[in-house]
RNA sequence: GCGCCCGUAGUGAAAUGGAUAUCACAUCGGUCUUCGGAACCGCUGUUGUGGGUUCGAAUCCUGCCGGGCGCACCA
């Protein structure tokens, strides 16, 4: 089917009114049509336009309707556009039949061809995954389902730093812990908690106690050279753990990785680029440093190699480009991080137009808000942190207490609880725009009901309870509800039901897909989803889809497989599942 | 001090420069013999503040007030 917004700005291009698809907005009140064009043209009056030649509605004969606009209202310099119950028909039909298990309504090949790479999560081995890394994760995995609905190649990456004065840290923590230390057949989870303790343990040391600090330095110093077998066996034994549990958070989270890098890799590769620029001139010496003097661009200055001779993030992070554009050659790099290195990251894109033209044009960083606590910040140092693994498993508690005196087995309880407990996180990241801070209240953040995952997850469930009722009453699914009105209009077809609220709101799923894509906003998914579960919810409330009548009946049950499909897609692109039964 | 971001009902949020600013929670009231009550219906209540640009501003510019983040050897 041809995208219904060429369609309209073709014949307006008939009567001579310059539209462009683009121009059409979808209005915030229904009442105002599927779409609405402002004339901004003051020379251009509306209540001239010859607008009956395009929806017939004002011929003696309908030979001219157009088969998909159904009229055209002017209200003052607004034109209200409403389409025909034909084209309501198309998309219904066009929904029932997309892609497997309904899941696929509103994809397009916008960016067909293109590669995208795009980093998330990036989490530290040797210390735990938590909340802000949950945050990365949500909305780096539900923009690359978004973009990939855009038609591109997602390719997802994640980086992690495994070395560095952290690791040190967390192996003297192992060392002076050992005997709490967790034994191998344990699980992943209490040993990596057991590595994150030693973490917080020797963080605290670093800056309490001299005497710890300097051991600390030493360790430090030989996890570099490699010179002490037994902190090798550890450091080996701790980064297998730690990444090993991260593997089992993301299959929880429903990520799945293409490409890890790693800090020890990128260092090196770095340092050789700096080598470079400093040559160019680029870079420069400064008390014994190597910096880039960001006040000259507008930007601060930074550190790439520290006066000891080590590289810094900063370096490695060189290194971490030049890796991605030799092995991947994005269209386009996004990289996820909080925002707190939004000034870093302009350092870092105005050296790579340096370095690498190409590479500095094609990068780009997105900042997502912090998770703050009503009670005050919390910092992995300090080890007042919640970690991912705690949240969920809270929240997890939480529905298993709700749904205990459900018909389900022990384990359909607790997958039912894993999914709906991390629908209800991720709903509550994702509502709102990714850079905004989100306020935390455990009480009030984690909602079940109205706006929330588990109310989306709900909703979904309802209808496919309906469905399988339906299936056993041998009712079957037909648009063909909508009768085509052969004697009084050629072109035109009526509905056994008047479209609705939902009808209306069903063909805006492919709009809503396209302007998250171009405005990496997962809010407006959320959005647009959540009006549609409401609009269910009250029309379930009002119709009885399972009715006597055969050809209402059918129709109700092609509308409410058409809803299921678009929740259930729209959901995926917000990385939530949508169950069967909850 | 300099730079960047933010300020929308009691609370948390949404809104491509467009029409009567939307949604949920909370409050109060109602629905409940049919398909799943994690539901539905109703009530109350909002663009920090002063200017400016525009036919039109929560949105763009600007002064002030309030908050967050960043500003050389952490990541």
């Amino acid at each position: 089917m041809k995208n219904i917004r060429e369609i309209i700005a073709d014949e307006f291009k008939k009567i001579g009114l310059e539209v462009l698809p683009a121009d059409l907005d979808l209005p915030k009140n229904l009442a105002n049509g599927d779409f609405s064009i402002f004339i901004k043209d003051t020379a251009v009056d509306p209540l001239k336009l010859p607008l009956e030649k395009i929806s017939g509605a004002e011929t003696q004969s309908n030979e001219q309707a157009h088969e998909y606009i159904q009229s055209i209202e002017v209200a003052g310099r607004f034109l209200n556009i409403r389409l025909s119950p034909k084209f309501f028909a198309d998309v219904l039909k066009e929904n029932l039949a997309s892609g497997a298990a309904g899941v696929g309504f509103g994809r397009n090949q916008n960016l067909a061809g293109q590669k995208i790479l795009i980093e998330y999560t990036d989490p530290n081995p040797f210390k735990e995954l938590h909340i802000g890394h949950m945050m990365s994760n949500t909305i780096g995995e539900s923009l690359s389902r978004i973009i990939e609905w855009n038609g591109a190649d997602i390719v997802r990456a994640c980086y992690q730093g495994d070395v560095g004065p952290h690791i040190a840290k967390a192996i003297w923590g192992i060392q002076k812990l050992a005997a709490e230390r967790p034994a191998e057949e344990k699980t992943l989870a209490e040993k990596s908690a057991f590595i994150g303790n030693s973490y917080v343990a020797g963080s605290a040391a670093y800056e309490d106690d001299s005497e710890s600090k300097k051991e600390i330095d030493v360790i430090n110093k030989a996890i570099y050279e490699k010179t002490d077998s037994e902190i090798n066996d550890l450091y080996t034994w701790g980064r297998k753990v730690s990444l090993d549990r991260f593997e089992e958070i993301y299959k929880k989270l429903g990520t799945k990785f293409d490409y890890y890098f790693f800090e020890s890799e990128t260092a090196p590769l770095g340092l050789f680029i700096v080598d470079e620029l400093l040559g160019k001139g680029i870079l420069e010496k400064s008390d014994g440093a190597i910096v880039f003097k960001g006040e000259n661009y507008g930007l601060h200055t930074r550190v790439f190699v520290n006066s000891q001779g080590l590289p810094t993030y900063e370096t490695k992070e060189l290194g971490l480009t030049k890796m991605k554009f030799d092995r991947i050659n994005p269209d386009q790099s996004i990289v996820i991080t909080g925002n707190e290195q939004t000034d870093y990251y302009k350092v870092i894109v105005k050296i790579l137009e340096f370095y690498d033209h190409r590479a500095g044009n094609r990068t780009r960083h997105i900042g997502h808000g912090m998770l703050r606590f009503a009670e005050g910040k919390m910092s992995s140092r300090k080890g007042n942190v919640v970690t991912g693994e705690s949240l969920i498993a809270d929240v997890e508690k939480r529905v298993a207490e709700k749904i205990q005196e459900r018909d389900f087995s022990a384990e359909d309880k607790a997958t039912i609880a894993e999914i709906v407990a991390i629908a209800a996180i991720k709903y509550s990241i994702l509502k709102q725009a990714p850079g905004r801070d989100i306020i935390f209240d455990f009480e009030k953040s984690l909602s079940f009901e109205g706006d929330s995952g588990p109310y989306l997850q709900y909703t979904h469930a309802r209808i496919c309870s309906i469905l399988r009722k339906a299936e056993e009453e041998g009712i079957v699914a037909s648009v063909g509800g909508v009768i085509e009105d052969s004697q009084n209009a050629p072109n035109s077809a009526s509905f056994v039901e008047e479209p609705g609220e939902l009808e209306h709101l069903l063909i805006r799923m492919p709009d809503v897909v396209e302007r998250a894509q171009k405005e990496l906003a997962p809010q407006l998914i959320v959005t647009y989803v959540t009006q549609l579960a409401s609009a269910f919810n009250s029309y379930y409330a009002n119709n009885t889809i399972l009715c006597d009548d055969k050809d209402i009946s059918a129709y109700r049950v092609a509308l409410a497989s058409a809803v299921k499909n678009a929740l259930a897609s729209g959901l995926y692109l917000l990385g939530i599942k949508a169950p069967q039964r909850m």
